[in-house]
DNA sequence: TTTCATGCAAAACATTTGCAAGTCT
DNA sequence: AGACTTGCAAATGTTTTGCATGAAA
C-alpha cells in the first residue's frame, strides 16, 4: 500500500494540503477493505479502531479522494451512497440485490464500446459513466 | 390522453384509491411535458397553473405513479431525481451533461441484450437497470 | 507562525410521516 | 357515513458549512 500513501502525499503537496492523522487513517481504512462501505461505514470503523475523526473530516477526506480518483462513488438509491477504491481495480460495472443489498460487479468490454459510441453519436463527451442493474440474487 | 386517466382511475379503483383534484391535475401536468422534472418542477408548476397541492401530495402521488409504472425515476446524482412518464416512450438511457444539465435520450438494444446476459451469468433476476453516461454536450 | 484541518453544532436538502381536518364515493 | 386524502409542520437521514480551536509544515 506504500503506493497509494505516496500518490496521496503527492497529491496533497502539490495543492497545499496536509497528510494529518485522519487523513492518513482514513486512505488506510479505505484501502484496506474490498467492499462497498458508506461513509458513515467508514466513520464507525474508524472509531471502532481507536481513530478520533468526525463524521465531517469523513465527507471532507472521502470527497478529496473521490476528486482525486481514489475513490469512487456508487449512488444505490434512496440517496445512499456507498464508495469503494479504484487504486488497482478495473472498471467495473454493479448489479444490486433489492433483497439483501448484495452487490455484485461484473465487465464487459463490449457494453464499454457501445456507450462510447452511443456518446459519440451524441456528440457528447464522455467524463464517466454508471450501469446499475437491480435485481434478486439467487439467495433472495 | 384518454387512455392516461383510464389506467389511472383503474389503478385507484383496483386499490380503493380515489381520483382527487390533486391526483387529476398531477397526472395531467405529468402527461403534458416530455422533459424531466424533479418533485419540486412539478410543484411549482401546478402551483403556477392555480393548483393547489401541497409538496407532501406531490411525493405521495408520484410515489404512486412511479409504483404503477406511469412514471420513473431517475436518479441524476446528488440525491437529486428527475421524474418523466414512460407511456408511450420504450425503454431509453441517458446521457447527463455535467455543465449545463442537458439529458439526451439514446437506446442500444445491444446493450439491453449485454445486461440480460450478465445478470444471468450472476444468476440475478433483473427488475431494473439504469445507465448513465455523464460527460460534456457540444454546447459545453 | 502561518496556513490548513478538525470538531462541533447548526444548516441545508430532499423526502417522509403523524395527525386533524377535508373530500371523494 | 365512512374511508381515503390532504395540508401542515415536524421528523428524517444524509451531507454540508461556519467558526473557533488545534495541528501540520
Amino acid at each position: 500500500m506504500k503506493k497509494a500513501y505516496d500518490a496521496f502525499q503527492d497529491l496533497l503537496h502539490k495543492n497545499g494540503l496536509r497528510l494529518t492523522k485522519q487523513r492518513t487513517a482514513l486512505l488506510d481504512a479505505v484501502f484496506a477493505t474490498h467492499r462497498h462501505f458508506s461513509a458513515e461505514d467508514l466513520h464507525r470503523d474508524l472509531e471502532k479502531a481507536g481513530h478520533r475523526i468526525s463524521i465531517a473530516t469523513v465527507y471532507r477526506a472521502l470527497g478529496l479522494l473521490v476528486e482525486a480518483g481514489f475513490v469512487q462513488g456508487l449512488d444505490v438509491g434512496r440517496g445512499r451512497v456507498l464508495y469503494e477504491h479504484t487504486l488497482g481495480h478495473a472498471h467495473h460495472d454493479h448489479i444490486i440485490c433489492l433483497d439483501c443489498g448484495k452487490i455484485t460487479e461484473f465487465q464487459s468490454q463490449e457494453i464499454e464500446d457501445l456507450q462510447d459510441q452511443a456518446a459519440k453519436s451524441h456528440r457528447f463527451k464522455i467524463v464517466a459513466h454508471s450501469l446499475k442493474i437491480f435485481g434478486y440474487c439467487h439467495n433472495a
